[in-house]
DNA sequence: TAGATTGTTAATCGATTAACAATC
DNA sequence: TAGATTGTTAATCGATTAACAATC
């Protein structure tokens, strides 16, 4: 099996151009360019067709891209041709907002469980689910063959969490925890650092002094 | 005035740094060493010396750093010895829950004001900020010299908000909605997209394919 | 001094950009 | 055919890693 491997970055990119394709769409706009997309998402036409070139010729030369066609290929590439139970760990404010969020939903990420350490918000609904105690993590996670986690505990509780998951059977986890967790190499992470992204912005405002 | 460029991979790297230096501090550790970093955030010793000699010279030989000095070095680079005033646009689950986020605090970032379009919500406190009209965003904004914006409204609307931001003469803005800014490059930009978060995770767990 | 660890340079690796032949 | 745009290769740019002299 070849193992071509593909830069984060051209992952990344490849979700948003899906989401211009998915406008663009829904405009009834047929046949768009890499020049096109390019100046939707704000990147060179070149960098569209070489992140495209990984994974196959989805165009027409002299043409350009069919919009439905190639939104199709996306999806199916970043695995979103088939919907994801998520297990979602902290019903806090930010575990709420994430519990409600529409466009999770919307690209077939469906939350189908939400626990948390609190006694207090234990059997309440967090739209059509209600709050489990941390105690049935690993045994509700597995019975839903849930793939993703996403943790939104407190730092100090995340590594726990994080075990728990990955115990429980997941393959990928979503950590909003200001916290290195660590984790075996099988299992995907990614980190949503809120206060870091804060500071790379404070750093560019005052990065004249360098 | 020398304009060295700096990856950005350094400066989240330097942030989580900080951080993991925070924590060792209030071990009691006095003395620590790239080596121990390296090790406490998941990088390499070389990396972590190659992000700090960007910066300057903060360690002696055969000895390693102090941590509570280079803890304050990093911070002062991140542009963290002073506070920064923020605007939050956006009231709903997410917005809340960013302006309830201890993390943001806990590092200098007090959310000064916070904004809806929503009339139900105008007038309701959010820990002790009131919910204001988006009409007043500009001149409150302005008043208080804020110097960065979170915006948390639908995508839809996201653009707006940006515009009368940079109107309010904020130098950055945090976005949270899954839409393609355009925004002068004068004003620092970042997006925190939570399905494109997701869909990197999902490739990843399907890419045996590739 | 001997051992440890930094700061820095050189080598490697990886990603982006530019250019253009292929082709609709 | 002439014009447009892809897919792909080569050139460039940038970041990471490895190695080591400096030095505490």
């Amino acid at each position: 099996m070849k193992t071509l491997k593909i830069p984060e970055a051209t992952i990344i990119r490849l979700s948003v151009y899906s989401r211009h394709l998915t406008e663009v769409d829904r405009k009834g706009i047929i046949t768009t360019s890499s020049g096109n997309i390019a100046e939707g998402v704000g990147v060179s036409p070149a960098q569209v067709r070489k992140d495209l070139a990984y994974f196959g010729e989805f165009g027409t030369r002299g043409v350009g891209y069919n919009v439905k066609d190639l939104r199709q290929h996306i999806l199916r590439i970043l695995g979103l041709s088939v919907d994801w139970s998520v297990s979602l760990v902290g019903a806090g404010n930010l575990g709420l907002a994430l519990s409600t969020y529409k466009g999770f939903r919307d690209r077939g990420f469906i939350i189908t469980s939400i626990f948390d350490a609190d006694p207090q918000k234990i059997g309440t609904m967090i739209g059509n689910v209600e709050v489990m105690p941390i105690e049935k993590l690993i045994e509700v996670t597995k019975q839903n063959h849930t793939q993703i986690g996403i943790v939104t505990v407190p730092g100090a509780a995340a590594q726990e969490i994080a075990d728990k998951l990955i115990k429980a059977g997941v393959q990928a986890i979503l950590n909003f925890a200001p916290v290195v967790l660590n984790i075996p190499p099988e299992i995907e992470l990614r980190n949503v650092d809120l206060t870091v992204n804060l500071e790379v912005l404070t750093f560019n405002v005052g990065a004249q002094r360098f």
